[in-house]
DNA sequence: GGCGACTCCGAAAAGGTTTTCCACAACGTA
DNA sequence: TACGTTGTGGAAAACCTTTTCGGAGTCGCC
């Protein structure tokens, strides 16, 4: 452990008003010379400066946000207990901000609404210039309130109410994106296994896989959509009961980069190649599934880091005035990879 | 999004001194009635509550901060992409600090050493109370320097500089529960496949396993340890390996769970029975990959929530003058699941 | 030499909270 | 009545920074 002394003799990190004697100024003088400010001759800046480097001296960001009325610090307040969900969105946001203006306050609620409450409470109290919510699945969840203080952002699940702001991942276009993939390689008779039905997303994904097969006058292969659950298990199962039911399939559209996963297992077991005989593609590119498939397998991303950058920009946008509501959708992208386009 | 408006009808959020002027009593008043202080009577006590009420008084984390020399926030310094280590850390010091009173910052600096130092210098402006730096990979890293203000805790990733605290997990006991847990289940002919020998968690766990198979006079199956590299590929290769040079095996402790995984698929394929035929126990318990096995994966946790909970309580030590030095190994835990006990 | 203009610097207030110390009132007792 | 005691409430300082406004000094020009 560090020493944990400190800048200054007596055990206290350095004040400006500590260059500023230092440097035999003003602490006015200081200060406007260290934020680059007018009315400080050349030869003054370079001692507080100087001085200011021999203290190490760091500005206190509490006073900073106490006298600015603004702390750059934004809330997130996530139920998504893993991360994985979070921690994309978080470094789009990061970065949106610039790195160094604005700072990430974290908040786990695990799913608790009272746990989630108190968070909230903690972070209005720190006075966070804004708030980006992060549901755990991307259903519309309730509000954390109307009439906050600061403005707030719901990202990948929305807001019931809809005088929030909510940004979610366009899952129908992403659908598309992937039976238009599965098309442009060739592929005519397309299945699609994916989670479960109460899951709007799972809904949505279904809906644009259909529409754009009926868009280029194919139908599904199967003559349904498998419903199950987003696990890897329910992949295997649902592949089994496909191929019972017909073998005039050349591409398999997963919910889910798990269920894709099963999907292949129990492919290769009974003895087809991928993507020889039939591709297969994912949803989510989780890195760790897709890259560890064999054939790595091809995805849909759905730019969490985009989502959590323009969470960012609106909140910024926010604090500008520029007050926006309603569900806003971003789009996916597709990520194609040996699972569907053999090299 | 929320209507952004405020408590007060003049835009701002209420004040201490709004409370005690709508209470008719002094700031001071105003808040020991708040703080439940003495010297208040319980009657003008109770006005103030209500005018709290009446107004939704948060106080100003920012202004208390300034005042007590203590925000209440520590941050967190990681390099972990995915946050599979750090949320655990995270989730293990917000329970320890006790939610509420202590919230933490995370910082990922993505790898990159200029970034690391830019939100150092971030935290310690924002004047928190103490820094748990999380590495990427359990082997010793750089500090981040001597002699700061607050007091720092390495997590995982131990420091190079043995004047700091560092806690990490103890690898050589954890192999050893793996595989004292194999023989308790009735196996004596035992392998072990793990990652990249570079990183000294490998050796580790290598060493803990020869360690406990020598103590329990056994010898590793297969001759030797098979070092590679920590995928799930590896895990397949190493198993063909192995089955092509000895058949004389009844459980593999392999290095990390993606491993295991290998091993588990390849000895489907070869028409072995887990855990019937063969035992396999992995490493990590990263559940997306111990519950999507087939079957589930014994594994042995390394207990990073408890990692952050100890972080959580070294740091609050510290700052009560108890410093620390050195590194502090943490037990692991045995998860048993299927794939070593057959149901 | 005096005056205006210009440059540079400093005093002070504001931002919100906590705590210490002091004042004041009421009450009981001598 | 006078004094000590107890119980409450308030003024003010401290935490640290930024910004405004005014003051002081210097230079040049008439």
């Amino acid at each position: 452990m560090a020493r944990h002394d400190a800048q200054r003799s007596n055990g206290r990190t350095a004040t400006l008003e500590d260059v500023a004697r230092l440097a035999g100024v003003s602490i006015a003088t200081a200060s406007k010379a260290l934020n680059g400010r007018a009315h400080v001759s050349p030869a003054t800046r370079a001692v507080v400066l100087e001085a200011a480097e021999r203290l190490s001296y760091s500005p206190n960001a509490l006073a900073q946000g106490l006298r600015a009325l603004r702390t750059g610090i934004v809330g997130l307040l996530t139920s998504d207990l893993e991360g994985r969900l979070s921690i994309p969105i978080l470094m789009g946001a990061e970065d949106a901000f610039g790195a160094g203006r604005t700072s990430v306050l974290l908040c786990d609620a695990r799913g608790d609404s009272i746990r989630e409450a108190h968070h909230l409470q903690t972070l209005l109290s720190r006075r966070v210039d804004g708030l980006i919510v992060v549901g755990a699945r991307p259903d519309p969840r309730p509000s954390v309130g109307r009439d906050l203080p600061v403005p707030v952002v719901y990202a990948y699940a929305p807001s019931e109410d809809p005088a929030d702001l909510s940004l979610v991942s366009d899952n129908v276009s992403g659908a598309r994106l992937a039976i238009q993939h599965l098309i442009e390689v060739g592929r005519r008779s397309i299945a699609h296994i994916t989670g479960d039905p109460t899951y709007g997303a799972a809904q949505d994904r279904a809906a644009g896989a259909l529409a754009e097969l009926a868009e280029q006058g194919l139908e599904l292969a199967g003559g349904r959509v498998y419903f199950g659950s987003w696990s890897e298990a329910w992949g295997r199962n649902a592949t089994k009961m496909l191929l019972s039911q017909t073998r005039e399939i050349d591409a398999v559209f997963a919910g889910s980069d798990q269920i894709a996963r099963g999907v292949i297992d129990t492919l290769h077991a009974a003895g087809l190649e991928v993507p020889g005989d039939i591709a297969v593609i994912g949803f989510d590119n989780w890195e760790i599934f897709t890259t560890s498939s064999r054939p790595p397998l091809s995805s849909i991303d759905m730019n969490l880091e985009i989502l959590g950058r323009v969470a960012a920009e609106r909140l910024s946008a926010a604090l500008s005035g520029d007050l926006r509501a309603g569900v806003e959708s971003l789009p996916c992208r597709l990520v194609p990879r040996e699972s569907t386009t053999s090299v």
